[in-house]
DNA sequence: TTGGAATGGTTGTTTAAACAACCGTATGCA
DNA sequence: TGCATACGGTTGTTTAAACAACCATTCCAA
């Protein structure tokens, strides 16, 4: 049953992902460094929308791993931040889909580097063939469990 | 001064770290479905503790990667359940040493088996020797970015 | 030895997450 | 057609995280 792919001692760091605390946290500290007034919750949002506009919020909770609620406020604030609009849907009056402002394409640039930065930073020293590799793992996990 | 370790649709998995999150998730679950009161929060203090008995409030800091209030909450609260005991020390009397309980003993091994299992359906198709090596990406950039 | 800095821990406050319950719209099947 | 069900989104509530500010103890260097 058990099989020993973890040692026991081994359980804790895959469970808690500090690996991925420490960049986000780091990003933020760009961020912030930066001037700008934007959580990472926050730009994970716009980073989906930058890749594709015009999401449901539907949508985004797939694409973030967050709940219904966590995305109506999120969206909630980025509005108010004047960085997206929600467009009611001509097809489904259920669904709003959530666009970006030119507010928001402005911080494209600007963030989407920092966020390459951190990740040189993190990933610094890491062969790109493990870096990969590493992501297929996590892939698999997430795909395994969601 | 780009790298093109990561394209940029493939920042977001590396910083959000779904598959630490859907882990966490998974393993709350099997907790509650075990009948278990205890947050995936309050049995990773306890793990460390079962690790290494005795530990300071400090050094349960390092270990969880969290900050000294969030500790001094999750310790009062594992006091509050009867799970762990502050124990003032007598070299240094700034210092509490936090030690488990024996009705924090009979849970190790219930919770250590289903995040063992949790970990196995996780990692279900996933080679061994990946699993290591992205054990150790992950640890490297903890490391680069604490 | 003594006063300032560093360390370990606590408390107050703000922010945001999850969960449950709800509303309005759409879908599907009798 | 009509009614039950599913789906998208919002609101209310609870819980817990980070941050800042604080207290007591210890360390260190003048």
């Amino acid at each position: 049953m058990q099989n020993n792919q973890f040692k026991k001692g081994e359980l804790y760091s895959f469970i808690t992902g500090k690996a991925s605390i420490a960049i986000a946290r780091s990003l933020q500290k760009k961020f912030n460094a930066a001037g700008l007034q934007l959580t990472i919750e926050q730009w994970s949002v716009l980073y989906h929308l930058w890749k594709d506009d015009g999401k449901s919020q539907q949508d985004l909770c797939n694409a973030t791993f967050r709940d219904k609620p966590s995305i109506t406020r999120l969206v909630d604030n980025l509005e108010k931040l004047g960085l997206v609009q929600r467009v009611p849907s001509d097809s489904d009056r259920r669904i709003n889909k959530i666009y970006v402002t030119k507010a928001a394409q402005k911080l494209q640039e600007q963030t989407m580097q920092l966020a390459e930065e951190t990740l040189n930073e993190a990933l610094s020293g890491v062969p790109p063939e493990h870096v990969d590799l590493c992501k297929e793992v996590l892939q698999k996990v997430y795909d395994n469990l969601k």
